[in-house]
DNA sequence: CCATGGTCGGCAGTGAGTAA
DNA sequence: TTACTCACTGCCGACCATGG
């Protein structure tokens, strides 16, 4: 972790680049940016208890939207939208939201005017989406807790936990709804516009303790651990296979999910670790210019 | 035939990098 | 400084392959 802080501070042009970006200030220490950092991506649990508290459908609803907005997006380009977007839905309101789309006095192009690039008229839909849900889900996040306790009880690690949730609800395949029947009145429990990394981001924001395996991430672990990978793999099949699922695609979503879980050191979270090397990828050790460093993550 | 999974390209704007 | 190229981001739908 020390190195990783080290390279993404020590350069100069880096470090105003990221305070540029995120809005901090280039005189703290190292240790104290790598914490404002992860702050600023305001999704770290801390020491509270993950998955468990209650979360009123408002706070869902705005965990889903943030969750849509950093889709292929960098969270610096939407920041400056964030106030927007806040104001369109009513601060997050997925009741007064709906209304507003039925009534016809809020419309997709209002929304995507708010999420910059390619993705804004998708992401913009999938937002109005999740409002559409929520408003006919009373109570969405104690749906949640319920599918979570039922894994834990099963005796699911802790770990495995929030990429379990993300499949089913990112990527639920015809026997993973077998297995795991949608809550009532609904025929799945697909979230509209998000696959399992969207969906792991959308736990997050909601504080359960995950770990988000994105581009930089896998690219970066991919070079660091090669032999954790080789380990997780086997684990990651056989979640899979719990899930219902044998797809590529998530089976090396459920692995990186592990890999990051288990390189994690005692006394961090898993998002602190999973923030700062994304930070590293993004900004330091970008792709096809990686140094031959493996940080160590201590 | 049906369910499932793999592969590929489109989406559409950002920003880094490079050449002139 | 300007103009240009290109990689990047995750989801999704179209299409094809496989296997019961």
């Amino acid at each position: 972790m020390k190195a990783i802080t080290y390279k993404l501070f020590a350069d100069e042009k880096i470090r105003h680049r990221i305070c540029r970006d995120y809005a901090l200030d280039p005189s703290l220490s190292h240790e104290q940016l790598a914490e404002a950092l992860v702050e600023a991506f305001g999704q770290n649990p801390g020491a509270g208890p993950d998955g468990r508290r209650e979360a009123t459908n408002q706070v869902v609803y705005r965990a889903a939207a943030l969750a849509l907005a950093s889709n292929s997006r960098s969270w610096a380009t939407f920041l400056p939208h964030e106030k927007s977007l806040a104001e369109l839905t009513f601060g997050y309101d997925p009741y007064r939201t709906a209304a507003a789309v039925r009534a016809e006095q809020l419309t997709i192009n209002d929304l995507a005017a708010c999420l910059p690039g390619q993705t804004a008229g998708k992401d913009a839909h999938a937002i109005i989406r999740w409002a559409e849900m929520l408003d006919s889900t009373p109570r969405y996040h104690e749906v949640l807790r319920r599918l979570d306790e039922r894994l834990r009880s099963e005796g699911m690690e802790s770990a495995a936990i929030v990429p379990a949730v993300a499949v089913i609800l990112g990527a639920p395949g015809g026997k993973t709804l077998k297995q795991f029947p949608p809550p009532e009145k609904s025929d799945t429990w697909k979230v509209h516009g998000m696959g399992p990394v969207l969906a792991s981001e959308f736990l997050r924001n909601l504080q359960w303790a995950g770990f988000k395996p994105d581009r930089h991430v896998i690219r970066l672990f991919t070079r660091w651990f090669p032999d954790v990978i080789e380990k997780e793999m086997p684990r990651a099949r056989a979640l899979g296979e719990r899930l219902g699922t044998r797809r590529k695609d998530v089976l090396e979503f459920l692995t990186f999910s592990l890999v990051g879980a288990a390189v994690t050191p005692e006394g961090k979270t898993f998002t602190e670790v999973d923030n700062l090397v994304w930070a590293l990828g993004a900004y330091t050790e970008k792709k096809g210019k990686e140094s031959s460093t493996v940080y160590r993550i201590d």
